[in-house]
DNA sequence: ATTGATCGATAGGGTTTATCTATCAAAATG
DNA sequence: CATTTTGATAGATAAACCCTATCGATCAAT
């Protein structure tokens, strides 16, 4: 019956039988028996199929919410279970919006020396995907931002505030500025992150703002290659003054790390988790650590 | 696994391996493998056993916690999608304290009307049982006390307030009286329910209070025992108002009954349901219906 | 139109799992 | 000490599960 349960969320993820199927580690045909079964059992069909997967019915979507819930139950359960007898271990499976992978050690250097037996994978993700992977128990937790684009159903815990800076080399245009305006960055060309980051939406916002139509040179989704341009000194970007500092760039004499100014634009970004009472015994000890964490990172 | 989940649900209502089968309706070596099977899955034992059942392991209680929450979500998730497609349907459980049972009906019937489909299984219980049972998803739903011994984690709907007096014959002692204490009630000889009912102890403890040492010369767990021993006329007991009015115990010229007073005491009885959220649409739909009908029952 | 590829349903068969009856050993009961 | 109660175990049978192979429908590209 769960394993069934697990088929339906896995078709809701892949919306495609066979790669459902293999994310069950089953074959097509036993995730369609699965799927018919739990049609059968409730006399209702689920999903709508044509030729292919469509969509799911009205009560596939109820049933669907339910799942979520007793699959993620079900695994609490086994987790709290093997963390009674053998303390916490398992993997914690995070997701990070760009701009804050390199904060995540902020939050896994102290709870792994709490907790040694815990592993972890961690994702970069855009902050929707976040949102999702979470509903769909694809992860048991997030970072991204707290305050910008509605969260859904979630436990937050703030850790940060992103604010913003123009990173860029000494000797080129603004260069030498104590202070910039977003009006004076949005005539440069910059290389940011690719628009659907919410990182991305918020700096071309507050360009866009000013009146001016920004000129992105060069867009990525991996911060790695933003950086990489950066370090040259010959492209200009706007970064997360925080992120900026972890990466090492304000202490290089070729680049300079300047405070954009009107507005003074600040966005919180904290943990994410399900608001699912009681979490599990891996997220619940993320959130605490994050808790205990926060005060030491807020400015 | 969710069967199994339900074999040991069973097992801790009955605290025997037999008796939890047949209520599952399977025999005893089968729910003694299942049990047997979620230990190894968990790779604890959940179970103390002697050469019979003994108590669970602090794990056990563990899961049991969880099995309770996992096996009732799969119940609402059934309930609900049959609610989609029929409308609501099923068999509402229910268990009410004595001196409650004829108030059910005040709830039951314009239920019914509104849901046909609907069908009631009503047990009288005490309200410590209620409260077990609901724990245990025996029950739905109770009618029982709220406010006078400890609830436990429910949604309660307060519905109305009992309130005490003497039933005696019009030519027995006190029979004539427009309003008597509970300090003469306590040295005529009464008929009372069980001390295992709430209304009893706290009728106990008002007399009590008194100073008195009260002579319960005939006690029982039936109301209709109790009820037909008042009627004869040669029997006093004390009842809540609102019960007596219903039985029609009020409107016989040999009977009468007198509000006690000194002190006025008074106990809210409601319905109680698991606080579980989302309820069963079933659940949902009697809480519904107890916050509709209570503004016509509270005085 | 024809072909090739994709997708999900279906058929058939082998393996595992579930559950029953019957029985046993250990404790508890009297 | 005999009897009953209780849960575990054995063995047989039925059910369920899940695989491979294949089919029919659909869609895209020639």
């Amino acid at each position: 019956m769960i394993d069934k349960l697990e088929f339906l969320l896995a078709l809701s993820r892949e919306r495609h039988f066979g790669r459902a199927a293999e994310a069950c580690g089953v074959t097509q045909p036993t995730l369609s028996a699965g799927v018919k079964q739990l049609e059968e059992s409730f006399g209702v069909l689920l999903v709508n199929r044509g030729s292919r997967f469509q969509s799911f019915t009205a009560e596939g979507e109820r049933v669907l919410d339910w799942a979520r819930r007793i699959v993620g139950d079900t695994r609490s359960m086994r987790q709290e279970v093997h963390a009674l007898k053998h303390g916490l271990a398992g993997r914690l499976r995070l997701a990070a919006i760009p701009t804050a992978l390199a904060m995540v050690e902020t939050l896994t250097t102290p709870f792994r020396a709490r907790h040694p037996e815990v592993q972890f994978t961690i994702l970069s993700r855009t902050s929707i995907e976040i949102l999702t992977q979470l509903d769909n128990l694809e992860i048991d937790a997030g970072l991204t931002y707290l305050d910008n684009e509605p969260l859904g159903r979630v436990t937050a815990v703030p850790l940060y505030s992103e604010r913003y800076r123009l990173l860029v080399a000494t000797d080129a245009p603004l260069g030498d500025r104590e202070s910039v305006t977003w009006a004076e960055v949005a005539k440069v060309p910059l290389c940011l992150l690719t628009p659907d980051m919410q990182n991305r939406r918020i700096i071309e916002r507050l360009l866009r703002d000013t009146g001016a139509d920004p000129d992105i040179t060069l867009e990525s989704d991996s911060m790695i290659l933003l950086y990489s341009h950066v370090r040259t000194g010959r492209w200009a970007s706007v970064m997360p003054a925080r992120l900026a500092a972890t990466l090492g760039l304000t202490d290089t004499n070729i680049l300079r790390t300047i405070p954009i100014v009107e507005p003074e634009a600040s966005h919180t970004i904290g943990l994410v988790a399900p608001a699912r009472e009681p979490m599990t015994p891996l997220t619940a000890a993320l959130v605490a650590e994050a808790r205990r964490v926060a005060p030491m990172l807020i400015d």
